[in-house]
DNA sequence: CTGAAAGCGCTTACAG
DNA sequence: CTGAAAGCGCTTACAG
């Protein structure tokens, strides 16, 4: 007797099934000593109506698909909690897929919610065109993209957020402590269109701030060595002052210039993206230029929701990112 | 056309629905041609079978639910990230919830996954009794405890570590150093078995190695002022070794001593349970009393898995810890 | 106000 | 080898 049915409590109650629906749902007129023996019975058998066969017939499971990339990476496991958070309190559950920044198991994962017969997914893409997710937007599920887009998918809203405002305050923030060269390391930005978008910006801004001669910029593949040799390169320009747009790429760096004997904050000054709990907790703590995590993951289950609803369709949104001026930038010498 | 049903393939390759149904389940025999063109169909529709319908029938719905405390906080993270990704590997789609250390949002959360007619659940408790753990456990679905248990509810395995090697190796390694007094902050443990099993090892084993006279034991509760506070009294008995049974403790105190000008690893001494990312990337490195969580997170989905196979039931198991010293345990002076 | 019936998308004996 | 029918647990017109 692993589930209680409506048949059952029907039986308990003495009445028929579609009654204890109709009482269950609250549709149509039944008397109330029927709707109190119902209850009774519900309560008896610890009744929990089964949401797939309802489903079958409203064609809604109140299920939805998250897809991120890494949970044990704290900033979407930021942003899947906050996700994950608000679609309970709108009553649904999320299945959570994990795709370890492969093309292969987010399209593994996403066939599998797809069979579940989610009401649609969230998710953070991998690169950039994909059967899976092709598939996922021809069906015209509600998808909302978060964090990053995917490229070759059409029609598919965003909520990011916009580099430039965090950018700006925090080149301020190094010009104002008497640089006059600033480096840029931008992670792999090669399929990461996020990571490109910051890089455009900071170029941009960075001209305009510094001189463009006074600008330099590197990106880094996924691995230590590639971060040690950037760090280097950099260093030996005589450039003391660094942004990394890709956290990761900080924490190895920061990690990298202790072992070096390098003081941040003094010998180096650091700003990195995202707001990460192991910046607020190391000496000196570190700079940093905020997504707001947590209100992009609010805000895409939020439009995830609207959809769902018929409320809008592919209103992309983008959340300010801010800065956070901490120890790690120091007087330049 | 949201979703492709069986009858869409029927239509498109020209046979009943049976068949195609047989012909995809490889049940009975079904002529080469009528196999393929069914491969056909589905293949030109894109047709992925609801698995909910499917449940309706077989009783399995090849679904999980995962209930953490908080995939924020790094541990968990890494235990919900082995979990899911040895569940998926086995055919499994993992249905998140996080209970925030909160026994209202724990039970709503389980009748929610009940109502989508989970297989069984994989389940990091909390508090003692809880209607709807009770409920899970009357159900007779597997439910298997990860990390810590539950009173109250019976005959439900649980994956958890064994805190005994870890601290005689930590224990050991503070003596090492010439410390003859050691202290331990056991975290919030009023309603954590783990955390009381740890006080109770570190009683047993510290008061073997260093006399029971040298040994203090106190423990906090969530907020920061009471670390604080610890921390002092601790310091104020002349103790200079410290274990923390709690890791969050351990960051809010590194954090508190830093602040107040104090060296750890010169100063103060210090080893924290749980090999957390941000204890290797802070200098000095923590040493730490590892929980080797992965390796719980696979058990306990291993375990799950077993259960649902009828292969076994109710056999706990305990993963042991293992010391890492780092430079965060220095010389006594 | 209540019950019998049909149907959601599948699978599985049961005939043929 | 293949199809028609029943049934999984629900909901919703349709009668009464």
């Amino acid at each position: 007797m692993a589930y209680v049915t409506i048949r059952d409590v029907a039986q308990r109650a003495g009445i028929s099934v579609s009654t204890v629906s109709r009482a269950l749902n609250g549709r149509g007129r039944i008397s109330p000593e029927t709707k109190k023996s119902v209850e009774r019975a519900v309560e008896e058998l610890n009744y929990i109506p089964d949401s797939r066969a309802q489903a079958m017939r409203s064609s809604k499971t109140k299920t939805v698909g998250l897809l991120v990339p890494d949970i044990r990476n704290g900033y979407f496991a930021d942003l899947a909690y906050a996700i994950q958070d608000t679609l309970f309190k709108a009553g649904y559950c999320t299945f959570i897929g994990t795709s370890s920044e492969s093309v292969s198991l987010q399209d593994s994962f996403i066939t599998s919610i797809l069979s579940q017969h989610i009401d649609g997914a969230i998710i953070v893409p991998q690169g950039e065109y994909s059967d899976a997710l092709h598939l996922l937007n021809t069906r015209k599920l509600p998808v909302v993209f978060v964090d990053r887009t995917a490229q070759g998918v059409e029609g598919v809203p965003l909520v990011d957020s916009d580099p430039m405002p965090g950018i700006r305050e925090a080149l301020n923030d190094i010009k104002d402590h008497g640089f006059a060269k600033v480096g840029y390391v931008s992670g792999p930005i090669l399929d990461s269109p996020s990571l490109q978008g910051r890089e455009y910006a900071f170029r941009d801004l960075a001209a305009r701030i510094f001189g463009e001669e006074h600008v330099f910029v590197e990106s880094t593949s996924f691995n230590q060595a590639s971060c040690a040799s950037v760090l280097k390169r950099m260093r030996q320009s005589g450039v003391d002052a660094l942004i990394f747009g890709y956290s990761p790429d900080a924490i190895r760096a920061i990690s990298l210039l202790t072992y070096a004997g390098e003081q941040v904050g003094k010998d180096v000054s650091i700003v990195s993206f995202d707001d990460l709990e192991i910046f607020r907790l190391i000496s000196p703590q570190i700079s940093v230029i905020s997504q707001q995590v947590q209100e992009i993951g609010r805000r895409g289950a939020e439009l995830f929701l609207d959809m769902v609803d018929g409320k809008r369709q592919s209103q992309s949104q983008r959340v300010e990112t801010i800065y956070i001026p901490r120890a790690s930038v120091g007087q330049a010498r």
